[in-house]
DNA sequence: TCGGTTGCATTGACGGACAATCAGTCAACG
DNA sequence: CGTTGACTGATTGTCCGTCAATGCAACCGA
């Protein structure tokens, strides 16, 4: 099968679907709750089932499907006391990166040409590319330390991240998140690692607010 | 297929060859890199290629088996840079443990029973029942602090944690395992976050330099 | 109205099949 | 003599069809 054959880094066709799905569901395409069956799509995409089964799994442990062994898979939804643990684990995990990043020049300029993509993102970017482009430089700093375990553990709090943000669209734009990015990448290149700290807590406090505050509307009339 | 059909707690036909795979690699019946095919694993345990696939990704994420697409699975063998980022990580998220530990003494009834179990342990036992119950007890620290997010990436660690820890059987005994956790319940339990911390710390330095000069003796002829 | 039974859709697992890919061998070549 | 290149065998990646096991929901009788 083929979905998209790239002709340069070749993929298989579970990691295809996983990039498909993760797609759909991050666009919107796929609301949170909704159900999927195997069969369905394996249909939809043209592949067996068992290639389905793998990209389930894999969704599910990024945390994006809720997969209940026996009974079936739902787009996830997470609720306020798992966007609360969500945003305590990544201050914690990001709290130790951004402190090295201040410390380490080197790296410095890496982050800039991630700040640089969200700056490049224009008014009609899709709120996905934004929330995308968002993530990239967390993941950035979070590389710089070059912590191979780190980078995972922080690599699997990507999903629910980017599903937190979802249904953000309203209340953020382009423009904003870049602004927020740059400031922080300022404080950092301050050198000061207590400071590139505080940033982060403030900047991860901002966002869960807005996330935990776009729930509480939209959960009124689910 | 049954393997080991337990009337309570269903396993599925994955997570039961996950079990018994890790078990054996933990008990060195299958040594550091032994090379696996999919085709006689599933002829050895009576089950199809799709569970094992399923296993060996599953054990592959794990760290106790090192998968290459196309080619094949080899049982993992860390080097000792990969020994050091294991135990950077593992100090990053117990640190946080610990220190939360030490202000909750409703938990330490949890943690006294966990230093038992491996006081309980005879000088008989076998080495894979020490690590065992020796990572337990990490495992209920890190629990304790109540996150589902920072357990699962303390769990994450798991496997390459006992994997590091195979060929030590000659370094420590039940009885030495258990004196040392002894003294870290002691010292949580004195109520002191910092020195709680340290005291981790000082415990994982030795662990890793014991693993890392088992692992350069061991390197000399294999 | 309520509790138990039945039927259906879906999942979990199996076996066989085939193409794609990789590692190792060996011969041809510079 | 070392390097390149094609051939071969083994193994993986993916597909299909099948079957039993499970959970859910509608149905039925009291």
């Amino acid at each position: 099968m083929r979905l998209e054959a790239q002709p340069r880094g070749r993929v298989s066709t579970t990691e295809a679907l996983v990039l498909t799905i993760k797609a759909q569901i991050l666009q919107g395409t796929l609301p949170a709750r909704t159900r999927l069956t195997e069969l369905d799509l394996a249909e939809t995409h043209g592949v067996s089932r068992q290639s389905i089964r793998q990209a389930i799994a894999e969704l599910s442990r990024r945390g994006l499907l809720d997969l209940r062994p026996h009974t079936g898979v739902w787009v996830r939804d997470l609720d306020a006391h798992e966007i609360e643990d969500l945003y305590w684990m990544r201050s914690l995990l990001e709290s130790e990166a951004f402190a090295y990043a201040a410390l380490e020049p080197t790296i410095w300029t890496r982050l800039e040409r991630s700040v640089e993509q969200i700056e490049r993102l224009g008014p009609d970017a899709s709120w996905s590319e934004v929330i995308d482009a968002d993530w990239a430089f967390h993941r950035e700093v979070v590389a710089s330390v070059g912590s191979d375990r780190l980078r995972i553990a922080h690599e699997m709090l990507e999903g629910e991240t980017l599903l937190s943000f979802v249904r953000c669209t309203a209340d953020e734009d382009a423009a904003t998140v870049a602004k927020d990015h740059r400031a922080l990448l300022e404080v950092i290149r301050a050198g000061d690692s207590t400071a590139a700290t505080d940033a982060l807590q403030r900047h991860l406090e901002l966002s869960k607010q807005m996330v935990l505050r776009r729930r509480r509307n939209d959960s009124v009339a689910p």
